[in-house]
DNA sequence: TTTAAATAAACGATTGTTCATTTATCTTTG
DNA sequence: CAAAGATAAATGAACAATCGTTTATTTAAA
């Protein structure tokens, strides 16, 4: 039997991850991404059952990468400050090795897609995570808020900081925004002020 | 002449947002919207150039509206705390009373059209926030730092928790979050730490 | 009567998906 | 070791449906 050409399916999720990150959900066509893709349309579905499965599994797959990247070297019952830093350097290396990608799960999760972005959290993933936070607040490293208040301090920031450092320009007036390492200590320093007791 | 009906226009307004937010830019089509409106498709191209000029406009209105609710009882000139505070009021006011309008604007705020909504921004309110973050710099009110982290720290937390709000499941584990304004005040409170010198 | 709003119908192009056929590799046979 | 057969990958062509947009015509108010 014949096998799978494993660089045609590369092909098709790397450019079908362009073309949604480049023209949005709305430019990406079957027929389109085939051409890029230097495929025929019908090969596309040998892999995907249709367009919808293909972007999901698009976002399975990224999903899986981020959060493992996120995890590298992250101990959840060390102590906080070291513990949330390592999440932001963690997660910014990503984005910047990674800006496609990454700006394709953020395309998921700012897009009718949201909800079902999230069933791709590992379970392990997330009890890290769990346990990271419940000992940070034993401990009186982090203050006790719910998890909510807490996620919007300790990362949201930090996503916006990366959507600047994306963007061609960030804020009106200024021109383009690049972030340094001394510019995301500087940000993590004051979250960690507002985190600390 | 026969005048143009505004209830027409409304309506297809109104119909085109709530397309984008429930399905997406993939899901406005002029035919749909044309049938949900209840309008001929030609009648929307007495309005709008095409289908780009339509959205644009929607966006130019919505963004007028959303900052014009933003600065409602601000003083540029006024302490920083109550500035901000005043400033996450309205945001967060404008978001709860239109939801539909104000998730359109986060749709195009993280979409191909992205870097044109900035455009939209008038200049009386980019000029007034300028003002309020120089003078709470000067006044040694706010730290003293790259414009693109004050707004990263000062409003990212309360955009991300509206969110989280909106959303049917915050995060994985808990169920519904509900923004209520002990909350807001407790996370408000957070981030004045993290800004104060 | 004049004028622009509003419409139904139609345009070619593109959409997502399927199907009959060909191609390339592995296995079996001689 | 080579030829034949088996099997799934890969394809080009085609499908009806829908896409954005235009045109010729009708409608309603000034």
């Amino acid at each position: 039997m014949r096998p799978r050409d494993e660089g045609k399916e590369n092909a098709i999720r790397k450019k079908a991850m362009e073309l949604i990150v480049l023209t949005g959900f709305d430019g990406l066509s079957m027929h389109k991404l085939a051409k890029l893709a230097g495929v025929s349309v019908a090969t596309i579905y040998i892999y995907y059952k249709d367009r919808e499965d293909l972007i999901l599994s698009l976002c399975k797959e990224e999903t899986t990468r981020m959060t493992e990247a996120t995890l590298k070297g992250f101990d959840p019952s060390g102590s906080f400050s070291e513990g949330l830093q390592n999440q932001w350097k963690n997660r910014a290396a990503f984005w910047l090795k990674n800006p496609v990608e990454a700006q394709f799960l953020e395309r998921m999760r700012h897009s009718p897609y949201q909800e079902k972005t999230l069933q791709f959290l590992k379970k392990d993933f997330i009890a890290a995570m769990q346990t990271f936070v419940a000992n940070a607040i034993k401990r009186k490293e982090l203050v006790n808020v719910p998890v909510e208040v807490f996620w919007s301090i300790a990362y949201a920031p930090l996503y916006q900081l990366v959507k600047y450092h994306m963007d061609k320009t960030s804020l009106p007036g200024s021109g383009h925004f690049s972030l340094t390492s001394k510019i995301m200590n500087q940000t993590f320093q004051l979250v960690l002020k507002a985190l600390s007791p």
